[in-house]
RNA sequence: GGUCCCAUCGUCUAGUCUGGCCUAGGACGGAGCCCUCUCAAGGCUCAGACACGGGUUCAAAUCCCGUUGGGACCA
């Protein structure tokens, strides 16, 4: 076989979609696995609903997943003599037809058909009026086959058989000049040589319609893949009302671009029960044998495990480059930025297993960016009683006079503090240190608190936190 | 309404093509236990599915037919 591409060719008329990534990267995937081509084609010759906006988001949500393309990205609204050149093409070979019916018409027509039960198709009326010059409000109509089958070897769903019978003798070029979706597609398609159709199986339909265009303009026909949809948690559609469906949106919540891909091509791709699969080991096990028929529901929670996987194995160095935007939310993005590399790695090291998204590190880190700590009132409440005072003032001095701050010498300045008080535990003592320097409950193990926020920093939290539970009702 | 597609735990799926190894495996989520300075992470355990009905066969999640349900497209 003659090298392999395939494209992706999205509709700039919003932002890229979760289902959108997904189609692409089976693409890429394809393609990648193959040592094919991948193209981008923009589909904008709906004029009205196209935005040069919407095609920006398209590009930088196909940068940010990593899904790079080969050729393109071409537009449609580029190629407009192309599509009319073909249209020319089959109007002389009588495949295509002038028809001037009106709107009007045919949309009563449609409404008999309907009311008699008939199929609701256009009813061939100018077929073989050999309408010459058809003057302005005429539309160029494909002569669809009306006889036989069309037989589709889809890649994904198998054999599909369409009773041509059913086919519509359907508009290539409107009225206006424009060619209409599906003849713009084959004709795309067919000159940028594609091999491989691979979309959403919302298309499947279109098929029976589209071979025949191809082999009336004597193209060879490609092969067919149609994707099943993704679906939100009440099978229906995926959309809006289900969450977010942006791409960038999922950037914006610190999602990382690998747990998305990841993610999406679990859904509906399977390689036996492995789950997390780096890029290299997609492009080299991915095939369509073992792509899912069936529409799948996009389950965030999932999503979000796939995220925590790769937060976990991530390199702390990247991920401490990846967080620094999150902090902007909490008016600390200047803050992080001050401290050293080498301290920004281990507050990531601390904090990778805590959080499922890099805005939720952020959040965790805030207690050691900020140079003050914010007591929760509950934790404060709990933890800074009176009781713990004495002990706290030892751990203090303790501190103060530790002759390094590792986290050997501090766990022993905590054995030591400990010693003597007969039957406290250390959890006794951890909680109220860690409410202290922290302000809340939950953190990475103490030491590691300690150490990341430093011997200053540390005698002043506890020194506040002795104030605080020295005012405590006892 | 017509045509087409689809159907294994709540969800993603393995197994289906090439029937027996399936008293149906894994993952997410849920429950519990262990580990433990908290929270996580990790480990272990439990609950949880072949949509239904007919066939074919010694044997069906797997093949065939029908029903039901979901989805897409055309309007």
């Amino acid at each position: 076989m003659s090298e392999i591409r395939v494209r992706f060719a999205p509709s700039p008329t919003g932002y890229l979609h979760i289902g959108g990534v997904r189609t692409a990267l089976f693409n890429w995937l394809f393609a990648r696995r193959h040592g094919g081509k991948f193209i981008l084609r923009i589909e904008d010759t709906d004029q009205s609903r196209s935005t040069d906006e919407a095609i920006r988001a398209i590009l930088e949500g196909m940068e940010w997943v990593g899904l790079n393309w080969d050729e393109g990205p071409l537009r449609q609204t580029e190629r407009m003599e192309l599509y009319r050149q073909h249209a020319m093409q089959l109007l002389e070979q009588e495949r295509a037809y002038w028809c001037v019916c009106t709107g009007e018409e045919l949309e009563a027509r449609r409404k008999e058909a309907l009311a008699k039960g008939l199929p609701v198709k256009y009813d061939g009326r100018c077929r073989s009026k050999g309408i010459k010059d058809p003057g302005q409000e005429a539309a160029l109509r494909f002569r669809a086959p009306q006889e036989g089958q069309t037989v589709v070897e889809d890649l994904i769903k198998g054999e599909v058989t369409f009773e041509n019978n059913l086919l519509d003798d359907l508009i290539i070029l409107r009225s206006n000049g424009y060619p209409t979706y599906n003849f713009s597609v084959v004709v795309d398609d067919a000159q940028m040589g594609i091999t491989h159709v691979i979309r959403g199986d919302d298309h499947l339909t279109n098929t029976p319609r589209q071979v025949p265009i191809f082999q009336a303009l004597g193209y060879a026909v490609p092969q067919f893949g149609h994707l099943s949809m993704i679906m939100g948690a009440d099978k229906s559609r995926l959309s809006k009302r289900h969450g977010a469906t942006s791409i960038m949106a999922y950037k914006d919540m610190g999602y990382l671009p690998d747990a998305m891909i990841n993610y999406l091509v679990r859904l509906g791709w399977s390689h036996g029960d492995q789950e997390i699969f780096s890029r290299k080991e997609l492009i080299e096990k991915f095939s369509f044998e073992h792509v899912q028929k069936s529409a799948a529901v996009f389950n965030p929670e999932k999503l979000l495990w796939v995220n925590a996987q790769y937060i976990k194995q991530g390199d702390p160095k990247q991920l401490a480059h990846l967080v620094a935007p999150f902090f902007a939310a909490h008016g600390l993005m200047e803050a992080y930025e001050k401290y050293s590399e080498g301290w920004k790695e281990k507050l990531v090291v601390a904090l990778q297993e805590r959080a499922q998204t890099m805005a939720e590190m952020a959040e965790g880190a805030l207690p050691y960016v900020a140079e003050q700590v914010i007591l929760e009132e509950k934790a404060a409440q709990k933890f800074l009683t009176q009781a713990i005072v004495p002990v706290l003032e030892q751990l203090i001095a303790k501190v103060e006079g530790a002759s390094d701050f590792s986290k050997v010498a501090l766990e022993s300045v905590f054995k030591e503090t400990l010693e003597g008080q007969p039957g406290m535990k250390m959890g006794q003592l951890a909680q109220p240190v860690r409410v202290a320097l922290t302000g809340r409950t939950a953190s990475p193990g103490i030491f590691d608190v300690m150490e990341l926020l430093g011997r200053e920093r540390v005698i002043a939290r506890l020194r506040q936190g002795v104030a605080r539970a020295s005012a405590a009702h006892p």
